[in-house]
DNA sequence: GTCTATAGACGGATAGAC
DNA sequence: GTCTATCCGTCTATAGAC
């Protein structure tokens, strides 16, 4: 959790590579990130990264100093859900917020950059603790607990807990398991069948329509 | 696929352990379920499932021949969904099937002796390529499928997929990424609170309630 | 049926030269 | 900033003794 001093701030999204410093350190977290995604914590090796970003490998341990800190550096997530859930609480609709926010999330999760964070975070939750972690903070304890709390419901961490069950199962079975149709379904056709869940767990009655006299 | 050759029949679930033969076999079926449990398929080594089972590495190998048959031989389900599913779709109130499938389910799972083929095998999916066709075959194109084809309603393979990832969100919630409150709740509570999105996957209308003019 | 021994290969991490 | 060399650990799988 601590920053690693190796280095301080070299976070300028790729943009302007200064002199001196060629871009080799994005070339490892690119190939990092490609390993993560496809082979999980574990699967992935530094010597493999090392030689598809075409570096020795004890070039990765200088830059990160560990395999877990270049997991940690490699699958840093680009957007910041403060800035969005206020837009998609109030950007239409309240009874359509879980297909927005599904049509949101999954057109995100499509981006060519944003879906090895994502498989890669979610392969290496199933075996390892401190991914799991991140992955309950990406979606539980993150977004989708501002959501719930935006919306001033009951039972916000409850409502949060279901919604990041649906959509981590969604995410699982679309890139990792690959279970069609669902795999290849456009962002809007997931967010019409799979958005009115997500609504109900966030914002719906949470008991079924036959209740039987409890609470 | 191919039954081994190493031993025919020793499949007594460890009652009355047969002369000339102890049930050290048993006890490495066993060890291996535990740790593929916990550490999925790449975690778990031979060598410390030899160990914990009290035998030599090599006795693993004599006895399954490799990792990947320990894997598939620890991790084979007890139920056939076949003799289950139409108990259930006939088991009580039809718009109630939902609930009564992840009752159902979530109880099987909480089995003490189910249990570690679940993570097991959701663990070894996320990173492993057998695991993943297992974990299909297990969830869409096993009960899932049959509930939904017994159902008689369209798109029955689209319904099957959709309660499918929705239901490996929940064990991937509950068992590994351990969501709270969902990781200590009772099976009834979670089915109370599931079995809606479930019953609307499989047998619900799939559009959502507010169509804008589309079939 | 169970073990020893070992082949054959791969892994993370480090020290230090250039 | 980048690499060579290496330590020391790991693993699956096999051959063969008892």
């Amino acid at each position: 959790m601590s920053p690693p001093a190796t280095s301080p701030a070299s976070q300028r999204t790729s943009r302007g590579r200064r002199p001196g410093a060629p871009d080799t350190r994005a070339e490892v977290l690119a190939a990092a990130r490609a390993s993560f995604a496809e082979k999980g914590f574990r699967g992935t090796t530094i010597r493999a990264v090392a030689a598809s970003a075409g570096v020795d490998p004890a070039l990765v341990h200088h830059y990160f100093g560990s395999k877990q800190r270049l997991f940690l550096a490699a699958m840093e997530f680009p957007i910041e859900p403060a800035v969005v859930i206020p837009s998609l609480v109030s950007g239409g609709p309240r009874d359509e917020l879980g297909r927005r926010f599904v049509a949101f999330l999954v057109t995100l999760w499509d981006r060519p950059d944003v879906r090895p964070l994502v498989t890669g975070v979610v392969r290496s939750a199933a075996t390892d603790a401190v991914a799991a972690t991140m992955a309950r903070r990406l979606l539980a304890e993150g977004p989708l607990l501002a959501i719930s709390n935006a919306l001033d419901v009951p039972d916000a961490a409850l409502r949060a807990a279901l919604a990041s069950a649906q959509l981590m199962g969604l995410a699982m079975a679309r890139y990792v398991i690959r279970i069609e149709p669902l795999a290849s379904m456009s962002p809007e056709a997931l967010a019409a069948l799979a958005g009115p869940s997500i609504h109900r767990y966030l914002a719906g009655d949470l008991e079924p329509p036959k209740a039987d006299g409890r609470g």
